[in-house]
DNA sequence: ATTCTTACA
DNA sequence: TGTAAGAA
């Protein structure tokens, strides 16, 4: 298929397509007029990547982790080297702080959100009434992973 | 009509 | 990442 359908099926613009085969994450056939042509089997590849991305891990860890997790969409355990070993420990690792991160901040929102309902009962429609728009700035609210 | 590359915000 | 321009 080439790059318009597969960014149809996988939800993600044609110009980040690109950007992942710039990065050495796809790498997709030439067709005679220049087109990319991409297997059926990128679709998942795609879906991979967005997985590693959402989860915050960088297109350089996310190359090396692909080597491991060919076509068909399994393990290769040949590939897992002391080297790849680590990064993913590390990745691990740095996910793990990430997560303690939006633990913490998502409890501040959650009571701040608390609070709010405390002390300014909402309408009927389940929200505050027009003229008290007036709002309170969250706590906690430290952010940069 | 679609995609390509390159460049810039 | 998004968008633009010009070519194929």
């Amino acid at each position: 298929m080439r790059i318009g359908e597969l960014s149809k099926r996988t939800g993600t613009p044609s110009r980040l397509l690109r950007y992942y085969e710039e990065q050495g994450l796809l790498a997709p056939q030439r067709c005679a007029n220049g087109y990319r042509f991409y297997p059926a089997t990128t679709v998942d590849r795609v879906r991979q990547i967005r997985g590693l991305l959402d989860a915050g891990l960088p297109t350089r860890i996310i190359k090396q982790i692909l080597r491991c997790l060919r076509e068909p969409m399994d393990i290769y355990f040949a590939d897992a080297t002391p080297e790849m070993i680590a990064t993913l420990e590390r990745e691990r690792d740095r996910m793990t702080d990430r997560v303690e991160f939006l633990t913490r901040n998502r409890d501040a929102i959650a009571a701040y959100l608390e609070a709010v309902r405390r002390y300014r009962p909402t309408n009927a429609e389940g929200h505050p009434a027009a003229d008290e728009q007036r709002t309170v700035p969250p706590r906690d609210a430290s952010d940069s992973p």
